[in-house]
DNA sequence: ATAGCTGCAAAGGTTTTGCATCGCG
DNA sequence: CGCGATGCAAAACCTTTGCAGCTAT
């Protein structure tokens, strides 16, 4: 058995957390393309992509695969305001918060160690034992300001 | 014309939001109860509150009002991890954020005037314009840390 | 009288589930 | 082989919209 990266670490995670779960070829690839995804991807643009490389993937396979993978804890589900489902890696990806433009929809991801001591703050003053948090600003990113100020249009297209 | 409390200047930058909108009967009853509401509120929720007192208001009205609240800086439309809509005031209310129960689902609300300043941090780092901003964290409130560290089980109900 | 509101019912858009079939172990 | 996985199709869920009738100006 060959050494593991820190990715294929996670992955046995993930078949560990399968117990009497099943090794197939769409499990794998799901995975395999889960985890090359960067940002914060939807189901359907998921399935969408998948099916484009691999057309025998259902949407209902992707759709319970990243339901497992979040369970297994590879992925975390995340929702902005437009009732859309959005996984994103949990791991290798220690964590970020997002600045999310109101105009053209784009998330910036970042991070900041002040969020974290912050929590630390806040938490301790309700006797609250966190898990986990999510930050996400809403505001004009730098492009869409520079459009902004040359017209007031909102294009939402 | 009398004084106005904080909550009815709202209610009249409300009406002006209005523009040429008439003022009803089912408006300003849904608007009323929406102002004695502390939390944030599914519709849902809001709907069936109403409904008992005022069984002529449909679900409907209740839905177009709530965002008619939004649109006009009355209200924030917020959602956290379950696919429902939330509605709160943003106003009176000035802003705050919230810390969310993994095991009983409650939300305590909390204002850090840290965050703010953090934020001041991030966004000029991005050159980012903030317009409003949402942290969440996720873990267990002080009653559910109590009951877990009794016997583990997860009543989710 | 008229433009705007209501609310029922139905459409939309996603997420979930049922079930017969397929495939890993 | 047997049990779990797959994927189609349909169910469930919320949120939105169409429309005929109703109601404030």
């Amino acid at each position: 058995m060959k050494r593991l990266t820190a990715k294929e670490q996670q992955l046995y995670q993930y078949h560990l957390a399968q117990q009497q779960l099943k090794h197939t070829r769409q499990r794998q690839l799901i995975l395999d393309e889960f985890l090359k995804k960067e940002g914060h991807i939807g189901i359907e643009e998921f399935y969408q992509d998948l099916k484009r490389k691999y057309p025998f993937i259902g949407y209902t396979t992707v759709y319970r695969t990243l339901k497992l993978l979040a369970a297994a804890g590879l992925a975390r589900e995340i929702s902005f305001q437009d009732g859309l489902t959005r996984f994103e890696h949990s791991f290798a990806h220690p964590h970020h918060d997002h600045l999310i433009c109101l105009s053209c929809g784009k998330s910036i991801e970042f991070c900041h160690p002040g969020i974290e001591l912050l929590q630390d703050k806040i938490v301790k003053q309700y006797r609250f034992l966190p898990e986990q948090h999510k930050l996400e600003i809403y505001g004009y990113c730098k492009k869409c300001q520079m459009s902004k100020s040359k017209c007031q249009m909102k294009s939402k297209t």
